[in-house]
DNA sequence: AAAACCGATTAATTCGTTTTCATAATGTTG
DNA sequence: CAACATTATGAAAACGAATTAATCGGTTTT
């Protein structure tokens, strides 16, 4: 492969000079660098981007950890990180979890091995004050609310809007309201969101029973309604995860004969416009791009994104 | 920050011994690896990857250019291949092209600057013959027919399916059949594919007024039925290019106040299931997984996924 | 006892850039 | 014309590893 040295060797110029013109700087004449340009031309050189970063001590990546890619909340998210990292001309480098501590703790590593110049959390394993010891290593951003960590966050402003559908609900007659969680409450920033919300206007943290955790599918939504009906409770209402999730839930009860508690959804998805479900929309893509863009300013930064209730749809 | 230097130096070793040391490698003794790890844990040293990568003349880096990566089939195969990047341990970076062909250049010169060991191609722009120019600098795989090419490819093998489709409609008396796709025929391999099924079935090229192309989105879909009915057109089916697509049809036929043609979906999506349309599942993770698989192995093979009909949802 | 072999180790080279520092040439000012 | 900038160029030193070839005891073959 040919390297800058033999662009210079040929063109009869320096090693630096040749740097310089395909670096478009400033102390080359004229003369010389259209000279260089032609040896590059000619050579059909590129420069080697690997050793370019090493010596420039920067990569220009920036890692996206997410626990399963085939989630909407990813995708969105995901999409507004590419958005504006390509804008940056940053690159995105996709990194799997699974919530497996291990795997996190390798990426964190990837950060002190100069593998990536900056990391996104999208969702976490670990506990936060572990992320926070990497910072040392390059900045790191979490897509939830910080707590006392001190990270960088951009995330959806979940707790105010998610106190926005339980008062809709509760002057609405509906009294008891089961709640949907994609993890336990003492695991998942939005899991506590949504029973701080439920405190706020129900006065009271949310009861075990009415909860059902580790709900990310469409046939977890079923599975739901069906704990739900052994447990022999009833329900005026029930906050899902997400639109998907609400279908889910619907097709339980319905499967059992039963009737369907009034629904409301999140993540403003397809299925829930079918059905005229009410919906939370969290605005992902536009947490996603604040993500990133904390994750290469290196400002430590709390950015909360609003979300909105919709009711007509 | 630490390097191997400081490592050898203070453990009073040579660097290539604390470089075996650090890959596991032979020709080591046990005291010198243990008083080299021992330093190596006392410095919190980690190997710089960007040096490693340099060095070994590779990057583990595999590039993947995708239209919009908010799309069901593009979220899939993303899927599949970072699943089978993982296991490999390969990294994925994602690559938006929007089917620029600037774009695509750009990142076919990321392969040339060593950027990535390889590329794949979800979808693409440019012609395959510039693709295929590229396979000098590093491996590249598409993700359709690759025609004469030569390019590997791992692709759903629609023909057959789209073939089972219409033979199912005409079976069942539908004989005025549409055809919607995301990109016109000429310049992409899937419509190439309905266009050869309608062949093999109705014994003719679909003519362009049956068609109607650049239909992406659920709202796309409403527009075609509008497009169909401006035109005066009457179908007895439609072959939507997704689910999503499909209900949106149905919703603009709906609202015109105009009978529904009976509609087959594609993607197997949620929507779809809903609606009990008959669909086409294309198993878009597991030709993610090949895909990946070609990219890294450097196999020039072309590797078609069968598609399945589903009629009963 | 010379030749061959083997495991452990090191010195030196290589990977392909950017960047700092030095120097020469040219231009500007008082 | 001396003093001083400014522009243009090059030599050499990073950047941080992997790897090749060489060396050196020690053991085994012949």
């Amino acid at each position: 492969m040919t390297n800058i040295r033999d662009v210079a060797r040929i063109a009869g110029y320096s090693v630096s000079t040749v740097s310089r013109v395909i670096n478009q700087q400033n102390y080359v004449s004229a003369a010389t660098r259209s000279a260089i340009q032609k040896v590059v031309d000619e050579l059909d050189y590129a420069p080697n981007d690997v050793a370019r970063d090493l010596s420039r001590g920067k990569t220009f990546n920036v890692g996206v950890v997410l626990p399963h890619e085939d989630h909407p909340y990813f995708t969105q998210l995901i999409h507004g990180i590419t958005t504006a990292a390509f804008a940056a001309k940053y690159h995105v480098v996709l990194l799997s979890s699974r919530y497996d501590a291990d795997l996190e703790l390798n990426y964190l590593e990837g950060l002190r091995r100069k593998a990536y110049d900056a990391l996104i959390f999208t969702s976490h394993g670990l506990p936060l004050s572990q992320l926070a010891y990497y910072q040392q290593y390059g900045s790191i951003v979490i897509c939830e609310h910080p707590r006392n960590s001190g990270l960088p966050a951009a995330y959806a402003h979940r707790r105010t809007t998610y106190r926005d559908a339980l008062v809709y609900l509760k002057t609405h007659g509906y009294q008891r309201i089961g709640l949907l969680m994609s993890r336990p409450i003492a695991v998942s920033a939005t899991s506590q969101a949504t029973a701080d919300a439920y405190q706020m206007v129900f006065g009271q943290r949310p009861s075990p029973e009415i909860c059902v955790t580790d709900v990310i599918t469409l046939a977890d939504g079923e599975r739901a309604a069906k704990t739900y009906l052994q447990r022999g409770q009833h329900f005026d209402a029930i906050l899902a995860n997400s639109d998907d999730i609400a279908i889910g839930v619907s097709r339980g009860y319905q499967a059992a004969g039963e009737p369907v508690p009034f629904l409301i959804g999140q993540e403003h998805q397809l299925s829930g416009e079918l059905a005229h479900l009410p919906t939370i929309d969290h605005y992902f893509k536009k947490v996603g791009e604040h993500a990133l863009q904390l994750a290469i300013s290196g400002e430590k930064k709390t950015i909360a994104i609003d979300s909105r209730l919709i009711t007509e749809q």
